[in-house]
DNA sequence: TCAAGCTGTTCTATATTTAGTACAGATATC
DNA sequence: GATATCTGTACTAAATATAGAACAGCTTGA
C-alpha cells in the first residue's frame, strides 16, 4: 500500500538522483555475486533498459564504479567486473579493534578534533547513569591506521573522571589506558552495533563520500560496581575494515544457540592468502 | 591532498544532491547528540548559512526530517527535535537473531523471492570450500516481523545438501532446522559484520529508501568436520533493529582484552522502558 | 575482410534542482 | 499591543540532470 508500488515516485526531494540510484543498483548486483571477477556486463544499451534510465545516466553511474575500481571498461569491448570484485577487506576483531590492529603491526595515530566539557545528551546521560546536571568531558577524534583515516570516535567521560586529562593525553593515549591510569577498572561493557550514513563532515574527516554506509558501534563501559565510566560512539569505514567473530553451536535440544567465541589468533593468511598479499 | 579539501566539489555525477547532503548533515548532528529532545533548532536562515545551502534547499531537507518524524515544525515558532530524537530501536542478539526475536514473542514470516540452483560466486565457493564445478542451491528471502520487512537473506547451500528441499520448505522453515533435519550438524560458524547501502530493489523489499544504510552480516556455517554447509548474506534494517552484545574485561596485564559474553536474558524494559512501551 | 556489437563523444530538448528574493501569516517577547 | 523572529509560500533566473538520438572509433568473431 506504499507509494513505492507504482514505481513513478520520481522527484522526492531529499531522495536519490537517478544516476545514484543506478549506481547503487549496479553496486548491489555486484555485491550479491551476480557477476564474477573478469566477467563482462551486459552492454550499456541493455543495462540502461534494465535499470530504466537513459544511456547517458547509466554511463555516469558506470563512470563512478570505474573511478572506485569496481569495474574496468575496455573501449569497443565492454565493461568488466574488476579482478578484486566484491572482495572483502581486512577483517578486525569485533571487541578489541584497537588492540587487534596493533597486534597486526599497524601504526595508529589520532587527530583530536574537539575537546570540551558539555552537558551530555539524554541518551548518554542515561547510559552512564549520570545524576542530573553532571557534565561530561566530550572529545571527538579520528583514528588513522598507517596514515589513513579509519574511525571517527566521540567519547564521553563523566567530568569528575576526565578532569585530570589534557588534550595531549587524549591525542596520544587510548582512553582505556587513561582510565586505568586514573585508578579506575574497566570491568564490563555493553555495546551495540548498527549502520549509519556518513554526513558531509564525518565523510570529510574519514576521506569518503557523503552518503556512504558506515559501521556504527556504541559502547558503554562500567566499573566493577556497575557505574558508567565511559561512553563511546564510533564510526568505521566498512570499505577498509569489517568486524568478524567466531561462533560455536552450544546448548541442547530447543535451547541450542550460537555462542560467540573470542577470536584467538587472528588467522588472516589462513584460507584467504590474497587478503594478506595485498 | 584530496579534491574534497577545497569544498567546491559540486556536481559530481553519482554523488549527492545538495538537499540530500543537507539532510544527512542535520541527521548526523542529531545522531551525535547536538540537540536534545524538544530543543529548538537554529532558525532556517541561520541553518541555511551554516550548511552552505539556500533556504529553499534547507527546507526540502527539513521536510524530509519532518516526514520521518525526527523533527517537528511549528509555524511562526521554530523547528524542534522531536521527543524520541535519536532514540535507539529494539535491540537484538547478535548471534541468534531469529531465536531471539521468537523469544520476544514476535511473529515472523518469510517471503521467498527466488529459488534456483546456480554456480556460486567465487567468494561463496571459497568460503564453503566447494570443489570446482559444484553448484549451490541459492534462495533469496525476506523475513517479516509482525508483518514488517526486517531482513533480506541470500542463502547458499551446497547442491548435494539442499537437493531434497522444496520451495515450500524454504518459505516456512528456518534453514538451520532444514539442515538438522537432513542429518547435518551445525557445529561452528564464522561471521562478518559490515555496513552497506540499500540498492533500489533491496530497498523496495525492505520498505525503505534506496541509499539507506543497512547492517550486513555474512555467516558461513560448518559441520564438525569443518566442511561448509551454509552460506548466508543478510541485510538488516538498522532503523528497526540493531545488534547488541555484552563484554567483560578478561586477561592479565598487557594481554587484557574484551571478551564477548552471550546475552542471557534480554533485558529490554531495563533502563529503557520507553522502547518497550512503543 | 567484413559485419555486428561495443564504448566514447557530441548534440538538442526537456525536466528538475537550487539560489535568491520577497512577502504573508503565525508566534513569542517585551 | 507593538515588534522582532519565525515558518509558510510564491516567484524568477540560473545551474544541473536526464532523455533521446546520432555518429565515430575500437574489438571481436565469423
Amino acid at each position: 500500500m506504499d507509494s513505492a508500488a507504482d514505481g513513478t515516485e520520481r522527484g522526492f526531494r531529499a531522495g536519490l538522483s537517478r544516476t545514484r540510484a543506478a549506481y547503487l543498483a549496479l553496486r548491489d548486483r555486484i555485491a550479491r555475486g551476480e557477476f564474477r571477477p573478469g566477467e563482462r556486463f551486459p552492454g550499456e544499451p541493455t543495462l540502461a533498459v534494465e535499470l530504466g534510465v537513459s544511456r547517458v545516466t547509466l554511463r555516469h553511474a558506470l563512470d563512478r564504479l570505474e573511478a572506485e575500481g569496481l569495474v574496468e571498461r575496455r573501449m569497443g569491448s565492454g565493461t568488466y567486473l574488476s579482478a578484486r570484485g566484491g572482495g572483502s577487506p581486512v577483517v578486525a576483531d569485533l571487541a578489541n579493534v584497537l588492540t587487534h590492529l596493533v597486534d597486526m603491526g599497524r601504526r595508529t595515530s589520532v587527530r583530536l578534533l574537539s575537546f570540551a566539557y558539555v552537558a551530555p545528551s539524554p541518551d548518554i546521560a542515561s547510559a552512564l547513569q549520570l545524576p542530573e546536571g553532571e557534565r561530561v568531558q566530550r572529545s571527538e577524534r579520528v583514528r588513522l591506521i598507517d596514515g589513513q583515516p579509519f574511525s571517527y570516535l566521540v567519547t564521553s567521560v563523566p567530568e569528575r573522571i576526565g578532569i585530570g586529562w589534557s588534550e595531549d593525553d587524549l591525542a596520544k593515549k587510548p582512553l582505556l589506558e587513561l582510565l586505568e591510569r586514573a585508578g579506575l577498572v574497566a570491568d564490563h561493557a555493553r555495546q551495540t552495533i548498527t549502520a549509519a550514513l556518513a554526513g558531509p563532515d564525518v565523510a570529510r574527516e574519514l576521506g569518503i563520500e557523503p552518503g556512504s554506509a558506515l559501521l556504527a558501534l556504541t559502547r558503554t563501559v562500567f566499573d566493577p560496581q556497575g557505574r558508567g565510566i565511559e561512553h563511546l560512539q564510533a564510526l568505521y569505514r566498512p570499505d577498509l575494515y569489517s568486524f568478524q567473530m567466531d561462533l560455536v553451536r552450544a546448548g541442547h535440544r530447543e535451547g541450542r544457540r550460537w555462542r560467540p567465541v573470542a577470536v584467538e589468533g587472528l588467522k588472516l593468511d589462513d584460507e584467504h592468502p590474497k587478503t594478506a598479499a595485498e
